[in-house]
DNA sequence: GCCGTTTTCGGCCCGACTGTTTTCAGTCG
């Protein structure tokens, strides 16, 4: 079997968690096994210590836990999620990844005969759903929306996923040298297929691979394996050096970009294939891409700017190396710490910023209207500035701010004179998501308008591959943001990208972005390059990212934003 | 199942919203 990993820990427990609460078992039971999930999500130490000290001193791992995890390590086996697999079918499980469906309804639906997500749509689409008992005529219209939107998103991956999966197909293919490719290799949100190419052939992957991926299986066509890690497709195309720059251009994609390009080879007598460049069949030698556009007397574009969102617009964005990367930005805002509902201290927190090489941590802890998440009391938040100004004292580079739910008006959740005592603020939306568009809009204007908020935060409040954001008319909202100053957060968690890089790209030049992590455990500081990826997608240079400036910069930023206010 | 103990078992986050009900169950953040 392939190597354990956090992923595949956590998962498993997640997945018996879902299956215990199907099987009507205990609440709090489930609960322990997502408890323990997430535990080992916040953990810092490595799979490696973690399994060799049997998750000693791991909050919520106990003994029964952490035996049947070691297990899971060396057979491949988790006995309690086999005990309740086998007493559930397995589309059943798919059902939880559509929105609206717990437990409880996907538990009456399976009673009723309907077991995965394609005889869900079906039984939406005849009536059956909605003739169900607790179930209504809104009912099915709103689950087959949703159950579109998990076939949808059930092919693609997370950017994060991707990338951990390439980086640990590109270890075992060392010396060939490995590249990312595809979708992630560009720097996309999702991906379908985590694509490498190298410098090799086939019998050689598939030696350096055996043990890493699954089911490994020579193409048909051209030199190349697929198969699976973790259950999602890889890709690893190979070819001897002198093909290699066509080789890595023709699966890099994407796959507008890459037929302009052979249309444009063929226009010049050249056939562009994954197998090389060709002259009337003789094979041009190409080490680079670069190589292969000097050939054909072309620009070449960097991978960033090949979505067709950038024809005819990428020659007038900056250059690769003019772009904002993860070294570029010196203060990580918008974190939790143990506050709220963070897993580690503020300390904690801004000692991990400093070992990422950036040069202070902005605090963003919860306001009071999100009980779920344990948030702040004006006077907790007192209590948390006195605290900061002690780490202060003792020398950590930190800025005050919280991120305050922005209420049903668009009014915020503190009153001004105790957002006033904080060096910054982030503004977002935790509630009321399906409010009507033109109020939605009406209330991320007012709150976007407001004359303390320094960042938008999560503008479209979107999940990838899990929700659409608020139907709102989010142009009307960030020219408020260009209007009043404020600055529009890309939220560079992986599993939100909000906001999304088409919108920053359309909007760049009218507006400030800040590259936030919203982290809540200090591992989550190392989001900075999915939002990175998504900036340099958009073309942002550092000049239009905020949190570029440094510590008293930024702080100088803020005053000036708010002095324009008033 | 985990935790913290009154060391043997009770408590484990909870308020708001939605669509279904006919007073509330289920889901979400």
């Amino acid at each position: 079997m392939a190597e354990v990993t956090r992923k595949s820990l956590t998962g498993v427990l997640k997945t018996t968690a879902d299956l215990l609460d199907l099987l009507g078992q205990e609440a709090f039971r489930a609960q322990a096994y997502r408890s323990a999930a997430r535990s080992l999500e916040a953990t810092d130490s490595d799979v490696a210590d973690l399994l060799s000290s049997a998750f000693a001193g791991v909050p919520k791992v106990g003994k029964t836990i952490a035996t049947d995890l070691l297990a899971f390590a060396g057979t491949g086996t988790f006995a309690p999620l086999e005990d309740a697999a086998s007493q559930v079918p397995p589309g059943v499980l798919g059902l939880f990844r559509v929105r609206g469906l717990g437990p409880k309804k996907i538990r009456a639906l399976w009673d009723a005969g309907i077991d995965s997500l394609e005889t869900l749509r079906e039984a939406c689409r005849d009536g059956r759903v909605a003739s169900l008992k607790g179930f209504g005529a809104k009912s099915a219209a709103s689950i087959l929306d949703a159950v579109d939107f998990a076939l949808a998103a059930q092919a693609r991956q997370h950017l994060s996923t991707s990338l951990d999966i390439s980086e640990a197909l590109a270890g075992a293919l060392s010396g060939l040298d490995p590249h990312s490719s595809g979708d992630a290799g560009r720097g996309l949100d999702t991906a379908d297929t985590v694509r490498l190419t190298v410098t090799g052939c086939a019998a050689e992957v598939q030696a350096r691979l055996a043990g890493v991926a699954e089911a490994l299986d020579a193409w048909e066509d051209g030199p190349g394996l697929k198969g699976r890690v973790d259950g999602v497709p890889v890709e690893v195309a190979c070819g001897p050096a002198e093909t290699r720059g066509a080789l890595d251009l023709v699966y890099d994609g994407s796959l507008s970009y890459v037929q302009a390009m052979q249309a444009e080879a063929a226009a010049r007598g050249f056939e562009l294939t994954g197998q090389g460049l060709r002259r009337g069949g003789v094979l041009v030698p190409t080490p680079t891409g670069a190589d292969v556009a000097r050939e054909l007397g072309l620009a070449l574009r960097p991978p960033e700017y090949r979505e067709p969102e950038h024809d005819g617009l990428w020659e007038a964005l900056p250059a690769a190396d003019e772009l904002v990367t993860v070294q570029d930005l010196r203060g990580l805002l918008h974190t939790h710490s143990v506050w709220s509902d963070g897993a580690a201290t503020i300390e904690e927190m801004a000692q991990q910023t400093l070992r990422l090489g950036h040069s202070f941590l902005g605090t963003g802890d919860h306001s009071r209207a999100a009980h779920y998440a344990n948030g702040l009391s004006i006077e907790r938040l007192r209590a948390q500035l006195k605290e900061v100004r002690e780490l202060q004292a003792a020398g950590l580079p930190l800025v005050t701010g919280a991120e305050v739910d922005i209420l049903d008006d668009g009014s915020l959740d503190y009153p001004d004179d105790v957002l006033a005592e904080l060096d910054y603020v982030v503004a977002s939306v935790h509630s009321l998501f399906t409010l009507d568009p033109a109020r939605q809009t009406e209330r991320l204007i007012r709150a976007a308008s407001h004359p303390l908020v320094t960042i938008l935060g999560h503008p479209t409040g979107r999940l990838l591959l899990r929700r659409p954001g608020y139907a709102m008319d989010l142009d009307a909202v960030l020219a408020a943001c260009e209007a009043s100053g404020t600055v529009v957060e890309i939220n560079a968690n992986a599993y939100r990208l909000d906001l999304d890089w088409r919108h920053v790209l359309r909007w760049r030049g009218r507006l400030t972005f800040a590259i936030n992590t919203d982290a809540h455990v200090p591992a989550g500081l190392a989001d900075t390059r999915y939002g990175v990826a998504v900036a340099r997608k958009a073309g942002l240079t550092p000049a239009q990212v905020v949190n570029t400036l440094e510590r008293e910069e930024f702080l100088a930023f803020v005053s000036r934003q708010r002095a324009a206010r008033l």
